[in-house]
DNA sequence: ATGCGCCTGGGA
DNA sequence: TCCCAGGCGCAT
């Protein structure tokens, strides 16, 4: 599922693309009525516009286009965009095409249809990212302002608040069990009782985590998986200590076995030697 | 703070 | 046939 390595991934292969390009005509599948039902008014607002630049907020991707107007797309759990050559066959799950001025579409798919693609003017789109909290890899992000963003609360539990885009925005339930894992911090510890070496172990884990998924293009698990904008999956695969490793050795203390539990509505993977559960006083 | 609904394919 | 995957908005 796209997290903020995904969708970064994504970032730098349409910039290697878009800025420059004309948008020459926007196309659903008639297949897909309720894309279809935007093509219209995306026709009559995009073409003719130039892509300037291709950003990334948390997990938004925006496309700034002429008359400060901005592409948003949000990829959810398995949104893709890819750069295609107009004559190629759609793949199995496209949504939208915008064709461009040299031959090529950018399309849009998504197989569960939770992904989101809008148009907005510069107060529509400060109003979508408004509630957005620290980007992981920012210099401003240090143990102080995790400090400060994860809060006190005794009772909420650190994977969940890791997972509070209000928060850190851009981790999701793979690169936050991660995070965790590398800091050796347990889930559900309430992160109002986290020490301050517990801070500073996690804001160093998010930022490794993070540039490491990053570096390593993304995290893709199957045939189905992430894609980036050439269709080509991620490497971070080989490089996860805990998502989807339950039951498997654990790679960093060699003697236990990762373990798995629901946790905020997530599958949640840690390791109980590595990321101990706080011992709670009765009294 | 927790759970549901959205949506669909894949696995048990 | 049922359950699971999960980002996010919303209801409880």
């Amino acid at each position: 599922m796209p997290e903020l390595p995904e969708v970064e991934t994504v970032r730098r292969g349409l910039e290697r693309a878009l800025p420059g390009r004309r948008i020459v005509a926007v196309s659903a599948p008639e297949t897909e009525p309720t894309w279809l039902a935007w093509q219209a008014a995306w026709q009559a607002a995009l073409t003719g516009r130039a892509i300037h630049a291709v950003r990334r907020r948390a997990k938004f991707l925006m496309l700034d286009l002429d008359d400060d107007l901005a592409l948003v797309v949000h990829l959810r759990m398995t949104g893709a965009l890819t750069v295609n050559q107009a004559d190629e066959p759609p793949a199995r799950f496209h949504r939208v095409a915008l064709r461009l001025d040299n031959g090529t579409e950018l399309r849009f798919g998504d197989m569960r249809r939770f992904g989101t693609v809008e148009v907005l003017d510069p107060a529509g789109l400060a109003a979508r990212l408004a509630a957005l909290g620290h980007e992981p890899l920012d210099d401003a992000l240090d143990a102080a302002a995790v400090r400060a963003a994860l809060g006190r609360s005794p009772r909420l539990a650190t994977k969940a608040a890791l997972l509070d885009q209000r928060r850190i925005a851009g981790l999701g339930n793979i690169y936050a069990d991660e995070s965790l894992h590398r800091a050796g911090i347990h889930p559900q510890t309430p992160v109002g009782t986290l020490t301050d070496a517990e801070i500073a172990r996690l804001t160093v884990a998010i930022k490794e985590v993070i540039a490491g998924g990053v570096a390593h293009n993304g995290t893709t698990f199957d045939a189905e998986g992430f894609r980036d904008a050439y269709g080509n999956p991620g490497g971070n695969l080989a490089f996860l200590r805990v998502y989807h490793r339950h039951g498997q050795p654990c790679l960093t203390c060699g003697k236990d076995t990762i373990a798995q539990m629901r946790l905020a509505g997530r599958s949640t993977h840690w390791c109980p030697t590595c990321q101990p559960e706080r011992v709670v006083s009765s009294r």
